[in-house]
Formats: C-alpha cells, structure tokens, sequence
DNA sequence: TGGCTTTTCTTTAAATTTACGCTATGAGAA
DNA sequence: TTCTCATAGCGTAAATTTAAAGAAAAGCCA
C-alpha cells in the first residue's frame, strides 16, 4: 500500500491548575499566526523529526508557557481530515497538572501571550480545541474518584479542607465533610505534619501531604484508591 | 515553527474475541513485506490523505481480515522516532471486540494471512505490538469492571455461565458464582429470554440478553455499571 | 467571657457485600 | 424406574461499608 501521505503530527496540551478555593484554570495562549491568528488556543505545536510525543509536548509548554508540569499523561488523537483548515494534521492531545506553586507563567522564548483562564470564563477556542478540552475535562473528573491525581493539583502540604474543595469544585457534587475526611484517611496515604494553616477564620487546621511511596507500596497489596461521590 | 516533517501516520488495531469457555484471542496478520516480513503483527497500515483515523482502522481491518468489528475505541497513540527501524511512524492503535459469530476470518482480498491466537501461546510480535497488546488487554481488563463491554465478546443471548467464565477467565481472579449472578441482574440490564441453553452436561441454563436501552436509560439516571472482583 | 467559624472525633442506623447452605433440573448410568 | 452426577438457581445470616449527623476542640474577635 504504497502512497504519498502527506499529513503533519502534532500535540497539544490541556494543562490544569488549581488555586485554593478558586475555581479550575486552565492554560492557553494567544495564537500569532493564521489560521485562528489572535485565537486562544491550547498550547502545542508540530512534533520535530526525532522527538517523541512527549518531549514535543514538553518542549512546546516550555517555550510558549515556562509552566513547570507536576503530571502529564496521554488524553486522545484527534484525526479528523478537516480539524485544521488548511493541511491536515493528527493532534496527539495531552493531559497535564500543575501545582499552585507552579501556577506563575514565566516570560515566555517565543514572545506567545500565555494566560490562564478559569473554565467558567473561557475565551472561544481555536480549531477543537474546545473538544479537547471538554474530553480532558471529563478525564480529570473520572480520574479524581480512582487515582490520588488531585495531589497533583495542591502544594506539598495543604489543609484537608482544600483538598474538599478541590473534589466538590471539580466534581460539581458535594458529600458530608465529615465522612469525605474519614474516607479518605482510611486509605493511609496521607501523612499529616507539624504545621498548621494560618490563614481564615475559625480552627486552624494541620496540613497534611500525599505519601507516594506508601501509596505505591499499598498498591502493591492491591489496594484500590476510590471515591465514590453521587 | 517552521520545519519539514517527515513522519508518517498508521493506526493499528488490538481485536480480541472470545468463544465459550476458551481462552482469550487475539486477531493477527502475517506481514508480506519487510521489515518484519512473515512475522506476526497486529492488523494496520498507513492513514489515507482524506480518512479518518476511524475510518482506516475499519479499512484495514476489513482489506485484512475480513472480520467484522462490534466495538472499537481509540487505545493509545505510540510516537517513539525508533518504533518504526525505516521512516519514522507514529501508530494510532485501537482496542476492538468481536462477538463469537463474528469469529470467523473470511478470505481477505489483499491475500494476506490472518489468524486468531489465544494469549497463551502468542508468537513474537513485530515492532512493539507485544506493548499495544499488552495496553490493550489492560483496558480490557479495566473496562470489564467498570461498563458492561463484556457483552460485546458474547453471542446477543447467552448462558450465564459464558458471562461469568468470560469474567474470571480474562480478569484471572473469581467471584463467588451466586454473588456475581445476583449483582448483575441487580442491575437490571438483562432480559431473561424463553430459550434454553442446550449444550453440556447439567441443568440446562436460561438464556439472557443485554439490553442496550435499558441501560442507557440507566445510564441517563446516574447508574454506574460497577464489578469488583478482588 | 461569649459568640462565631471551621476542624476534628464519634456514634448509629441503613444499605450493601460476602460467605455459603440448599434446592432444581436434566442426562445418562445402573 | 431410580440413582448419580453436573451445573443452574434461590435464599439467608454475618460482616463490612456507607450515610447521616451530634458534639467537642481550637483559634479569633468583640
């Protein structure tokens, strides 16, 4: 099945990041060419000859963002013939958390305008990217109730109470505070520390932080992180 | 970021199919031309100018194997620059289920070699399809616990018993037979027929279908389709 | 000190899961 | 016919988990 093919890869970022008691942001950047020049889009870019997916995903969020990544894994591929409008491109879409402290955007090599956006004000997009997002936005949802991703999405050590906000905020559901915290220290996987919140009104609260290595030990067993909010 | 990109773009498919009380197989082909001549590879080619991702695999599969599909879902995109030891190819692989009459390999019109094998006695696999596999029957495995995917592997009306060997069989783990029984039709998205299983020594067992409607209604109220086995 | 807020520890009832005894049905053997 | 074997199918008690909520603890502030 010889034929000349002639369609150019490429990936793409959805890049989240919380900041206590705000709501979900994610990250884009202002496109300065055509098509969608002056769009907000998702931060990504062509995939350079001898680069794996990955280091591509990497390189581009460096150069158009300087946002430091704390998780990154696979999303979906989009192939659609007609999802750019001028060649055709496959995205390889990529799924990222970064942490509070990691939150800042640093001057950018490229000169692209990065920002960003919570999901309750978003721009339009360019290209799918809207789709994209969307499918991410779901993927964090489902992850959040089987993996410790929402770590991910807190500093080191953070109040219990942030992380509640965190599972309510995103999930859109709530669950009895109570009964979220006892769960969730029924798992063993957190460690608490010496140190209070300072910050707001009423009791200040310990700061606790995710035990990887506990974590990975338990799964071992065969534990099995799940939370079940309805 | 102007460059030229020379990197070629194939989608590959992980079929698997399953007949009563046998062992899980696995759909390959036996590659006509190098590299990798006369070794076994999963069933794929290169993506045509103007087709989807989807598309091809459909192509392929059918230009292949002659098998006809009834599910199939995106896997996971493999981008290595070394995957492919000529050009480089990024493989879009997809995870496909057969039902038992579906099992059967017609004469393919590209004359290649198709064949089920069971994965117990796999042969060595081109490029890194052993990998795609492995992911594949991963998701399988995962997907099986958390929506009803299993049926899609059955003829439309089966023994309960086919349901359950399926299960304890791909996920190597069992579950009390009266408990598992009672948890699915909790469910509720069964539909016990009049007909009777005739096969095999013993009480003969009734014979039960999916119901798609069903459960999507179900699904529409907020049902999760949930089995664990530990 | 008393009031306010949020954290943290407990208790209890309801619901679900798990373990397992026992019956039912048909085929073939005795 | 009756018995035995093999698998299908039903019911129940105990163990565990989940859901709901009472109440104490700790700091701040007036």
């Amino acid at each position: 099945m010889a034929l000349i093919q002639n369609i150019k890869i490429a990936v793409d970022a959805v890049v989240f990041g919380y900041e206590s008691k705000k709501s979900l942001s994610v990250l884009l950047i202002k496109r300065g060419v055509e098509p969608f020049k002056d769009a907000w889009a998702l931060p990504g870019g062509l995939v350079l000859e001898e680069e794996s997916l990955e280091a591509a995903v990497k390189r581009e969020l460096k150069e158009e963002t300087g946002v430091t990544i704390d998780y990154l894994e696979q999303l979906y591929t989009f192939g659609e013939p007609k999802r750019d409008p001028r060649n055709r491109v496959v995205a390889v879409s990529y799924f990222a958390l970064v942490k509070p402290h990691h939150f800042k955007i640093e001057a950018s090599t490229d000169a692209v305008e990065a920002q960003w956006f919570t999901l309750d004000k978003l721009p339009k997009l360019a290209f799918d990217h809207k789709k994209i997002l969307n499918m991410a936005k779901e993927r964090l949802k489902a992850k959040l109730t089987y993996q410790p991703i929402g770590f991910d999405l807190l500093n080191k050590e953070f109040p219990f109470s942030d992380l509640e906000h965190l599972y309510t905020s995103i999930l859109e559901k709530d669950m009895d505070r109570r009964n979220f915290r006892k769960k969730i220290l029924s798992f063993d996987i957190l460690e608490e520390t010496d140190k209070i919140s300072q910050k707001g009104s009423g009791r200040p609260a310990k700061l606790f932080k995710f035990n990887q290595k506990k974590y990975n030990a338990l799964l071992q067993e065969g534990f099995h992180f799940e939370i079940k909010f309805v």
